[in-house]
DNA sequence: TTGACGCCCATGATTTCCCATGCGATACCA
DNA sequence: TGGTATCGCATGGGAAATCATGGGCGTCAA
């Protein structure tokens, strides 16, 4: 699976649609589901962003379980609740739901943030204050990051022009 | 097979017809009978539903545990005695069973609401304060473990660990 | 009859599809 | 090396299909 990489900013048109990045387009192109899955942050005001197989992955991984957490349970239910399949119309469009707007703020532009496995859709100016807030508070205190994990691979982040067909 | 997910609300007519969501139909369009199985929740006052494959295979796993519960058991006799096949009209509507409505307080207006494998029905202003509830506490003791990767901002992305393939 | 139920059609609103355009970057050619 | 053609991508708007909803009519059973 691509990640998603680097942030973009779309306009929103009048009827909320808005282009997906070609870049996050491509890291899901292997998908079965053309589109994205989209449910609103819990924590912050932006919508947030990932492939079918996200959830498709997430589900399985529930049922497999006997012994669920109550909690992941719940958060499963919300996400899930919460959730939209967008297709792309075919030049790679969303229609960006009204309430997932109205919790991000958006109104005519959509800065699309990646997050690795997931991205996240912002206002941009909220975007910017939270890197901002981040960038701060990475100076202070500079995160530490796990081990990295051996052998993922010779990894293969997406990018531009890369057609093996 | 489909995910049901996102939330939609739709009206019941006076003859307790309402149309289920045209995403949770296409969900369901790859199965044998057309419609939908509903049973009472026996925890919240709220319809369950699915489609009839997801009793074929609770019904199938059930005969394979080797250790026979009688939790499950136990559940299995409700759900499967309390459930009630629905089929669509040529529109997509089922008919709720009015002692279906009663449980769940439904009168004139229903939310369907998307549980992965699985979805709800619920009398809307009912549906709104159990994700009240659910959200606070998601905010509150978000969920920790290996099975989430707790997202930088304060994030809650889930997912598992799990080798992509 | 009365009501529950299945089936039909009608309608408005939304959503999706289709085509056209502008812009920028790259590839190509002289 | 300058200039030009070509492609991919983002964007706009109108037309067509889909969806949710309302109501009417016959049938069957209590």
């Amino acid at each position: 699976m691509g990640l998603f990489l680097s942030t973009v900013t779309n306009k929103v048109d009048s009827k909320g649609r808005v282009s997906v990045p070609a870049a996050f387009r491509t890291a899901l192109k292997d998908q079965e589901f053309q589109g994205v899955v989209l449910y609103p942050s819990f924590t912050d005001p932006c919508i947030e962003g990932c492939g079918m197989d996200f959830l498709d992955r997430l589900s399985a991984s529930l049922q497999q379980q006997p012994t669920f957490s109550p909690d992941l349970d719940e958060i499963t239910e919300l996400v899930f609740g919460s959730s939209q399949q967008l297709p792309y119309d075919q030049t790679g469009r969303i229609v960006l739901p009204r309430e997932f707007m109205e919790h991000a703020g958006i109104t005519d532009q959509a800065a699309f943030v990646g997050k690795g496995p997931t991205f996240q859709i912002w206002e941009p100016a909220a975007q910017m204050r939270k890197k901002q807030q981040l960038l701060e508070r990475a100076r202070k205190a500079p995160p530490r990051g796990p081990a990295l994990a051996p052998g993922a691979g010779g990894g293969h982040t997406i990018g531009r022009g890369e057609a093996p067909a």
